[in-house]
DNA sequence: AGCAAGGGAGAACGGACGTTCTCGACTGGC
DNA sequence: GCCAGTCGAGAACGTCCGTTCTCCCTTGCT
């Protein structure tokens, strides 16, 4: 196994366990058991557990992102049906095997005090995210696209939080139906 | 020092420093330190680390839903203004120094796939202001004041999360203007 | 005064965890 | 065949943490 392989099985390691279980009750052994790769490789890939951490953290970043992106641009019929679809999207996240929440607020709720490096790739997550909903609603003809893009970012995330406590999908039909009206009023 | 200032103190010190930098990151010894009740004693009034947590997080619980319930019923004007001066509310929880999002959220994203104890308590917090809101938008001349009311709750733990990650207390402002343009519409 | 009960300070214990070290096996180049 | 380098398995190390134990002091009762 040559290191870019060994690299990929960590990080596959990392994220299913960090995001099943929290990170601080994943210790380095279980990544270690899980991903077959051996300790001293894995400190060769990953200098300390907090590298590991924010690799894992950013490469979720982009694959989450990008599964949004795509789902949104091949459904959305229009500009103005785009916002929604992120709402489909979310419910079909929220509705996976395994869902735990956003893997973003999950770490910054237990390092963000501690570890300012996860701190700071969380709220590049948020704020990637909020940029990515701006440029939706710069498409639409409403008159103030980031104030109605701020709203929709706070839909999301609580749907994201209530689905992951209560494990019910449809907080996202919810979020919709309330994404709906404003981009209704927006529209007006 | 009696057992029940022992407890009292202990509660103070374990919502000071779990809320601020996180349950696994704080030790029994340092919630010694910082209550000034000896260790023997601190196992007298809770006999592990886990019923310690479950006790701040009841506490916090109660105080939270009574002071944001106080602040509603003592500012709202009227019933159509009372989901409203949630928000306001909301502003001010966010401007206060050492605000760090939800205790709930944060505590459920580090220990909810591992302590069923922390988790139930967590449940229980967000039903109860799903309970709350509920009986706010019940008082409203609406068509489905559960669902306004589910709502509502998606715009509160949204502005909480942005809040606590970006650190700026505006994201209250703009749930507000959320939710008034869902009240609008619904009461239409 | 003497004694029992309880309390405080902190040492001690047992386990977990992040990280490094040891050792034996394997590989490729000469 | 031999050597240098690399690797995997796992032991080892140092630290931290939850929890318990020890020891001594105080206090209140007789």
């Amino acid at each position: 196994m040559d290191r870019d392989e060994a690299t990929t099985r960590l990080l596959d390691a990392a994220e299913r366990e960090f995001y099943e279980r929290g990170i601080q009750s994943v210790g380095m052994d279980v990544i270690r058991a899980r991903s077959g790769v051996s300790l001293k490789r894995l400190y060769q890939c990953f200098p300390s557990k907090e590298t590991l951490v924010e690799a894992y953290l950013r490469r979720r970043d982009e694959r989450w992102r990008r599964s949004l992106a795509e789902h949104v641009s091949t459904r959305a019929l229009s500009a103005e049906d785009a916002p929604l679809a992120v709402f489909d999207w979310l419910h079909a996240w929220f509705a996976e095997e395994g869902f735990r929440g956003c893997a973003f607020i999950n770490s910054f709720g237990e390092l963000g005090a501690t570890s300012p490096r996860v701190a700071g790739v969380d709220r590049a997550h948020k704020d990637a995210l909020r940029a990515y909903l701006r440029g939706l609603t710069a498409a639409l003809d409403v008159a103030d696209p980031d104030a109605l893009a701020d709203q929709l970012l706070t839909l999301v995330e609580g749907a994201t939080v209530i689905a992951a406590m209560s494990g019910d999908p449809s907080a996202a039909h919810t979020a919709k139906a309330a994404a709906k009206t404003l981009l209704a009023a927006a529209l007006q």
